[in-house]
DNA sequence: ATTCAAATGTTATTTTAATAACATTGGTAG
DNA sequence: CTACCAATGTTATTAAAATAACATTTGAAT
């Protein structure tokens, strides 16, 4: 009776791929052993999956990967995040059809969204879309394409056009870095054109974007400041941007916002 | 103080929104109130969100929706389904590129492809994509468009045309009614042309259904049995399509594998 | 202000899961 | 066949979470 255990590990995973968890119990049964004999195989399985409370899962991090561990907790980003996204739904109206952009920047902006009556959300972002797809309220438009896993986000030939057919009200655009004189910049070159696109041809372009991102440079620039109509960051960046251009209502300046 | 539990409990969702967990201890740090208040406001939320072992989550999450009851569990439909898939699985190939078509019936063929080297899979299916999306040796093409919740699938006018040019080497499809004479069904009209498309330009077809669709029509028909090269099933489907084709190598019958 | 009730906090109790310790099984080498 | 050892099962112990019970706070109406 050897590598039985890699037998039952292999099965549960298989159960277990799409998703989902199982009770501890069910697990034994599935696999004809007890509970005991379960609990072993997981955690001798090297942390591909684990138990929380008695329901076993796969241990991916990134889903199941807790928002917050205690310790990281005073550094306040995620709760900044919220605070811009907050900030950044004051633009949205019912009826309104969103560009969201790829990234962590704009999540909690989908947990706006069901305030709203009847949005829909064009996004290229395997993240976003999982989330905006639990919305009733949210016609979810997922462009597709060749996976990246970099940025849980799709690369597609297609992408400029697709977004040109389709009519978006507002874009709302993250960002890796962004320089006051060289523009606005991420990491990833095939997030360009879908960026690019969607800024050419929304109605309103809104950039969402933090402190740390600020005087940063990043392989890929995607556009200058100038061809956002808001900016929603934080006191540091506001400031900043603010200083550069005193006269704010000058054509072609973005009103900057901060959270 | 009136409201304030649906507040905190708009900012809980909003943080969990992008998918993910949350120690109880640090939602109540979140809202800065107690843990009991935190376990009073989800168990009033209404089953938005629940706590599995001091982790709270949003209860439709597909990643933590339980795969088995207990109740349930006596009925082997999840365990047929990973036979099948088991047995599907032993077509693949190092190198293929596969179309794998949306439900649940082909979940756990995700599962397997973790032993291959250098896949590609081709879905329009939101649940087959994130099942995929985790594997490092799998390239993932999710075909986007308008999603549709009823399948966690997506609808686009370039569907067809996008897996025409893809090259697929072997196509796994799913259906939710099989007729011996009838032909092939699905639930929704714009799982046709996905469906159809992937037959046409796939080296080769594997249809894999279990016992329950076997006798049954569903709104839409996409294909006849004999489009198939290999059929996937149970026990008694298998026996009805052999009697009904006694030399199944006569030209164009499908070759039929019970599981 | 005073009073009341809803909301929240605190503590105690029960239930459940996780761990540890020990007993049993079963395959295999000698 | 027998003895051994890894694998598994069983039971006991510990830790943690869920619930319940009761105390305290807080906001609004009187």
């Amino acid at each position: 009776m050897r590598g039985r255990s890699a037998i039952r590990l292999a099965r549960l995973q298989q159960a277990l791929a799409g998703g989902g968890t199982l009770r501890l119990a069910d697990a034994a049964r599935l696999c004809g052993v007890s509970e005991m004999t379960i609990r072993r195989d997981v955690a001798a399985s090297g942390g591909t999956m684990t138990f929380l409370g008695g329901w076993l899962m796969m241990a991916r991090d990134p889903q199941f990967a807790p928002l917050y561990n205690l310790d990281e907790q005073k550094g306040s980003h995620p709760l900044a995040k919220q605070r811009l996204c907050q900030r950044a739904a004051g633009f949205i109206d019912d009826g309104d059809s969103l560009f969201i952009d790829c990234g962590t920047t704009l999540m909690p902006l989908v947990g706006t969204l069901d305030a709203f009556d009847q949005l829909t959300v064009v996004t290229y972002a395997l993240n976003v879309a999982n989330a905006v797809s639990h919305l009733p309220n949210v016609r979810l438009v997922l462009l597709g394409g060749l996976f990246h896993a970099s940025s849980s986000s799709f690369e597609s030939d297609a992408m400029a056009a697709s977004i040109r057919r389709l009519g978006i009200n507002k874009a709302f655009i993250s960002a890796a870095g962004i320089h006051p004189e060289k523009g606005v910049s991420c990491f990833h070159f095939h997030e360009v054109v879908p960026k690019q696109a969607a800024i050419d041809s929304a109605g309103q372009r809104i950039l969402v974007t933090d402190d740390s991102k600020f005087g940063v440079i990043r392989p890929a620039f995607f556009a200058s400041l100038d061809q956002f109509d808001i900016i929603v960051t934080d006191a540091e960046t506001g400031q900043h941007l603010q200083d550069a251009r005193p006269t704010p209502e000058e054509a072609g300046a973005p009103r900057v916002m901060i959270a």
